[in-house]
DNA sequence: TCAACCTCCCTTACAACGTAAGCTTACGTT
DNA sequence: AACGTAAGCTTACGTTGTAAGGGAGGTTGA
């Protein structure tokens, strides 16, 4: 499938892999399927990954990189914003990335200059290393979460009604739900809708409150 | 293992594999090691679950139940406060819950319970619904995202020194990464420090960043 | 009363997975 | 030409989720 002739390299290796996770779903990526997809047997794959382990660690470190970095020019907080939108984009586009991110304890280069770039903005923008500490926390965390949530939100995925599904629609019906049922009918099936569009309210409160905080510290 | 005589419910079932994924994380849980621990056949779960997405979706209600309800007789903040605090408790306690919940679709009855309550709450204390999906939408990213951090922390988890890390460890002597190199020496390493400390610090920048949404909106 | 029928457990079996082990091939050096 | 190394291949194994079917015991309807 790979219509690069000659040797393969580990990079293409989890270009790849990104592909086909972004295509079919991460559960779907079987080292024979990542095989196939590169025209070699699954085995020759770990003449470039140790282990699976390592090509999801890879993979991470590959959507790290797609990660706008802070350029440095602008003041911090339009920087921190454009870095923080860019996330999250990235995030969205590789929908299982944010949940791979859990057992991955062994961050690659990639990601690790990202995270020492966003440091050295905060630092540069005159925060103390504790609070750029809580800023970083605070602005990550929002991504990760909002991105987090994003992914699971289809309410039913076209799947067949199950049981469990029929179960709980019944109990929506029984108006067990009253809030979350208000919240949907006057709220998110309004046409237009789209939750990615919170994103930007809750960024900007974050970042107005770290700036209150870095003006009065 | 199961010391109750009789016969299995889905609850026991549920309860069994969360005690399983606590203990040895979630990649190690497995229909035959619940058998075990239940003392039935592998085969004989699907008694009770309907297939292991099934089990698994059960276990993330079972988690949402153990997260405290906001109790509506404080005003909303406190409450809202209260209820951030124990989610990220029991996030914590179960550490394999925040990356389950990606693909998870389907909520389960507690779940929806859960979101209600909250959902009630903010509407009750005079939000309109849209900032109601603003403040909800902002609060659990945060809390979500703050979990995922947390169990993704610890830098290297004990095990051998692989050749990546090594490559790593490398890069970082070389000043590559000055700013996390900062941090970590002048704030993580000190004695005392606690990631999950961060938490209350960003938790009670949103709540102030909404009540003063709340006010002047 | 007795036969039909659940419910909950069992055993057997299978395809798909990650990967250990060992072999072959092709190229860059010398 | 000789050789080391990198990158491919084949074979094989243990583990996974679960399809298929069987059987024991309790419940129900006629």
């Amino acid at each position: 499938m790979s219509d690069s002739r000659g040797r393969l390299n580990r990079d293409q290796v989890l270009r790849a892999a990104v592909a086909l996770a972004d295509a079919n779903g991460l559960e779907s990526l079987t080292m024979r399927k990542l095989g196939v997809e590169l025209g070699i047997e699954a085995m020759s794959l770990y003449n470039h990954v140790a282990n699976k382990v390592d090509l999801l660690d890879g993979m991470i470190d590959c959507v790290f990189a797609e990660i706008e970095l802070p350029a440095g020019e602008a003041d911090w907080k339009t920087a921190a914003r454009r870095r923080a939108i860019s996330a999250r984009e990235v995030l969205s586009r590789h929908r299982w990335a944010t949940a791979l991110m859990e057992s991955r304890t062994s961050p690659g280069p990639k990601t690790l200059r990202h995270h020492d770039a966003v440091l050295g903005l905060l630092r540069g923008a005159g925060f103390s290393i504790e609070m750029a500490a809580h800023a970083y926390s605070l602005m990550d965390s929002y991504i990760y979460g909002f991105a987090l949530q994003e992914t699971s939100l289809p309410f039913d995925s076209g799947e067949s009604t199950t049981k469990a599904a029929q179960a709980i629609m019944a109990r929506f019906a029984a108006g067990e739900y009253p809030n979350l049922t208000e919240l949907a009918t006057q709220h998110v099936m309004r046409p237009g809708y789209d939750y990615g569009d919170e994103f930007e309210y809750g960024l900007d409160l974050i970042l107005d409150g770290l700036e209150r905080a870095v003006s009065t510290g």
